[in-house]
DNA sequence: CGGATAAATGGATACCCATTCACAGCACAA
DNA sequence: TTGTGCTGTGAATGGGTATCCATTTATCCG
């Protein structure tokens, strides 16, 4: 029984040297067929396959790609987490999953464990990157892609959904539902998608004589949107229109307000959210929102990883994908409106 | 800029020798306050950190765990994933994910594709492992725990809840509370987990007399779960309770039985889940369900894997841990009931 | 306080496993 | 016979750790 089947195994039973059996499972390197049916069926017969890291070592590609995250509680990123993994494992690469706050401090020492392992290339979704550690990875000719963050750094890539744009659309909609006392739920401050979207909210209520009735920040977390929500109603006179920065903390405000406060949503109050995850879809919530395309963000990381992979020289790119306006249940639609 | 800088360069600065950069940087090894001194000013001026996929090659370790996944959209498994990947963390391993169907051609080519990694353990969650592969890791001295799913094969570990009881549990309840015409819609029956819940809940049926009314399959998935719901309750005498084997079916029956054909929750028909996940104690759902302890059972999990890491001779274990059944308002409640 | 012995520490080198590169051998055509 | 092209070989390489041995330092005893 065989413990551990190296190269040198196959090429002993096949009778060739160990470079030709490397020759035989490297794609594009020169062998005659005879040779390589040889090794292949000895490979075959030991049970042979390469060993990825000792081939990482030397060339130099792990064919590894880390991915930081901040949390899973919120369904988009699962959603986009699986269309990732998928498409990167087609193309031969696996993800090396790190979980981090946003924190900076700690987002830093598991970047640097990130490091540690020689990955090719670098996935941050909702965490930012630190200007030092942009620097060394920069350094290390390891490229980084921000997924659904921006950062105003010439040295990163981003792919996002054209928050600016959504905010935007979500507040046309709203104005044009007849909404007057219109109040926004902020995620975290520090996420650009949080200030893409408002300011694309604020300019749109702008455009249209309006403003922001109240605001309250809740991280995008579920429990302090519920409690955000509570304060935002506790008063005589209530927005009659909220937008959550965020499908996952619109589900919360929901539920506060049909569940504890008795409203109906969206007799009393419209609500609407932002990502277009799927249970924004189930009729429960039936959310109107902005979608992201997830999929399409997915693919999006993973060309323009593959790209830097393939030329170094490629130079970051930013893409902001425009996704549509969801027209369902839970805000006013006003007549005739389409997109 | 030092592109790449190895031990051999923090040696250098440090004018000690490349093994004794090397001890420093692991522990339990013997060297002198002052040389560890040197050598770590010199790192830190170079920023140096040790590569771990060559010190894997020689150690023969890679602190990589692979995780093998079919899919993310139930939301049992991210709650668990982040667990999971957190306590890892903790111990200085880290996640390799692969996603895999759960047919078992494509499960073992990219269960192959793991190995090519060197992974020191693996995490199978809610996918089984081929004879073969087992074999293999088996002879590689590699740990395998299926998370969430048992087999019967004395060299795997497994972790579950309790299911048979957990199905048992519901089948009490649901017969407390009066129900006389009960159905049952399946998971996937290729699933341990299916077969355990509905042959607990069977039991417990039969323990107070009755039988299945009805009984349908949809393997785990949402669309399929409706559709099933839909053919179930068109008949002209109708279910008066279900039991779903995961919450994720139960909320897609939910929805069809109050949004699609009218009727309420529980008054008309009482509905039962399993998992316990996040979205169970939403109110919009509100649903009963058997809970499974996410966090314990991720903790048994790695548990499990660092004990047989830290001692090969380890003995492979079975855990089922038990769950409460959570009451909760999408099934009626027989008066008195507690537990 | 000197000397013997034990313990701690640093260094040289082999090794982990596969790829790459320079080079040699061979067959075949000119 | 020489030139050409394809194949295969051996050695170097990548970054680090384990092992063994030599050296230094510490400890103890007479």
């Amino acid at each position: 029984m065989p413990d551990k089947v190296t190269a040198l195994d196959v090429a002993a039973r096949a009778g060739v040297s160990r470079s030709a059996v490397s020759r035989v499972f490297t794609p594009g390197a020169s062998v005659s067929k005879r040779t390589a049916d040889k090794v292949r069926q000895a490979a075959d017969a030991l049970g042979y396959r390469p060993n990825v890291l000792a081939r990482s070592l030397i060339t130099g590609r792990s064919r590894i790609i880390g991915l930081v995250v901040a949390y899973l509680e919120n369904h988009f990123y699962p959603e986009a987490i699986e269309r990732l993994s998928r498409k990167l494992q087609e193309q031969g690469y696996h993800v090396l999953v790190f979980l981090s706050s946003n924190s900076g401090e700690e987002a830093d020492e598991v970047m640097a464990e990130l490091l540690d392992y020689q990955v090719d290339g670098i996935i941050a979704a909702s965490v930012g990157m630190s200007n030092d550690l942009t620097q060394r990875c920069e350094a290390a000719g390891i490229p980084i892609v921000l997924f659904n963050r921006a950062q105003d750094d010439d040295r990163l890539s981003a792919v996002t959904s054209d928050n600016y744009h959504g905010g935007r659309k979500l507040a046309e909609f709203l104005l044009a539902g007849g909404h007057s006392r219109i109040a926004h739920i902020a995620g975290w401050e520090g996420a650009s998608t949080q200030r893409d979207r408002e300011a694309g909210f604020v300019a749109g209520l702008e455009a249209g004589g309006q403003h922001l009735a109240t605001r309250g920040v809740s991280d995008f977390n579920f429990e302090k949107a519920k409690s955000v929500a509570r304060e935002m109603f506790a008063g005589p006179e209530n927005p009659d229109a909220v937008f959550c920065a965020n499908d996952h903390m619109a589900f919360a405000v929901m539920d506060v307000l049909r569940f504890e406060l008795g409203l109906s949503v969206p007799s009393d109050v419209s609500v609407v959210g932002y990502d277009d995850v799927t249970l924004a879809a189930w009729p429960s919530y039936d959310l109107t929102t902005v979608r992201q395309p997830a999929g399409q963000m997915a693919d999006a990381t993973v060309d323009i990883l593959m790209d830097r992979l393939a030329d170094p020289d490629t130079k970051p790119r930013r893409v902001a994908l425009d996704g549509p306006l969801v027209l369902r249940g839970s805000a006013h639609i006003p007549k005739g409106w389409t997109s």
